[in-house]
DNA sequence: CAATCCAAATGATTTATATCATCCGGCATC
DNA sequence: GATGCCGGATGATATAAATCATTTGGATTG
């Protein structure tokens, strides 16, 4: 079965010849996975480039005793884990599937020589992983240095803008993972989630929720 | 003056040809910083890449209303400010000299030719930038779900093994600043410290420490 | 259909740590 | 030499948010 097509999905495909892309293509392969698999676990030893082609994952860290953080949803055209497998080989965090997902397993060593052989490729990954460091970087300050409104009118940005582009949307997540992502605990998000509808700032019925007042998310937002 | 052979510090140098080297040194000079003076600030465009020739920079991210957090401190050979100048172009946090200190600035241009044109550079500076994300992950994960004596904890560790590999040795900031990279507050700071001290897990006089039981440290490190 | 399980919701209580206030000692400034 | 200022230290108090406990309702299983 020859599954290979995965790798047209690649970023800045553009830069690439077409033989760099016929050499990718006999490099990888895709991998379905289903709703909550796990697709990679902290610790592990990294092994491939991996790049979503469809569905929705998570990326998130646990650490002893059941508190667990989650980093980010990626979804199609984005690569994850790139910085633990460009920085330490061994993953910083896991992975998992929201919904059902297909991942294109590039490997490691042809996407390493395609860096060395390609200078202006390289300089676009190497901004992607900066990208993403200083994203890492935004949500973790949030976290350690804003109140509670404010990491989760964080969550609500987030998912308005980055995610859906709409401020009506259905929460891909329970009430404890968006806890996971606001960096707080279940009962906090909720209780906040509950002051916010209070306040009219949001409508909510389970897991649809309406940002009415996106000026007041942004403001809660700002100031943290 | 002739000041261009501040290049001659740059990390793996062992894979830059002479010619390479000689394109840096014709684009690169060096500048001197006193103890205090701001090197760049948050918001800025970014310029050059910034190598440390020598003396002993922090990065630091201001926030509104005071809040200042301290992400890292660097020394010679390392480069400062480089996820915003590949990730952004807009300085994400700013630093300044704890020393006086010599930055060997490269114009971004020439970097960024030497970039294209040696792969095998452009995936060591990848590994470099991955590991600078991944850092400022586990330095920010340790601020927001670590509590107050884990993240102490955190700092003693950072000084004694990071940046003075030996126990005793005398803090290079202030109480105030030593809040900052620990993420708390002066008063919390000084409390858990003095804490330690008695205790007995460390030594404290001004700002010269010893740490006594470093298993007790890591310990706390580890519990968060 | 009852029994069980789990997510969501909300109230009561506890706790970690920030904030506020004060004091001390050294150093610079008038 | 008095005055003011800053870093360090410590105590008292306030508060945000975690933890603990209980309820409800929908889904799942025997």
């Amino acid at each position: 079965m020859h599954e290979g097509n995965c790798i047209e999905q690649i970023p800045f495909a553009s830069l690439l010849s077409d033989s760099e892309i016929q050499e990718l293509r006999e490099h990888s392969n895709s991998i379905r996975y289903k709703k909550k698999d796990v697709i990679f676990r902290q610790d592990m030893r990294t092994s491939h480039i991996m790049l979503i082609i469809n569905g929705l994952v998570k990326t998130f860290k646990e650490g002893r005793s059941e508190r667990t953080i989650i980093l980010k949803l990626s979804s199609a055209g984005e690569f994850i884990g790139m910085l633990s497998l460009m920085g330490d080989q061994i993953y910083q965090y896991s992975a998992s599937a929201l919904d059902d997902t297909e991942i294109c397993m590039i490997d490691y060593q042809a996407f390493r020589n395609l860096i060395i052989g390609n200078g202006k490729y390289a300089l676009e990954i190497m901004n992607l992983i900066s990208r993403e460091g200083l994203y890492i970087f935004d949500r973790l300050m949030s976290q350690s240095h804003k109140q509670l409104p404010g990491r989760i009118a964080d969550v609500l940005l987030y998912f308005a803008t980055r995610i859906y582009g709409d401020t009506i949307f259905d929460f891909p997540l329970t009430r404890r993972e968006l806890a996971e992502l606001a960096g707080t605990t279940k009962e906090s998000l909720i209780r906040t989630l509950s002051e916010f509808k209070n306040d009219r700032i949001i409508r909510l019925d389970g897991s649809r929720v309406e940002i009415v007042s996106m000026d007041i998310i942004k403001t809660l937002s700002e100031l943290g």
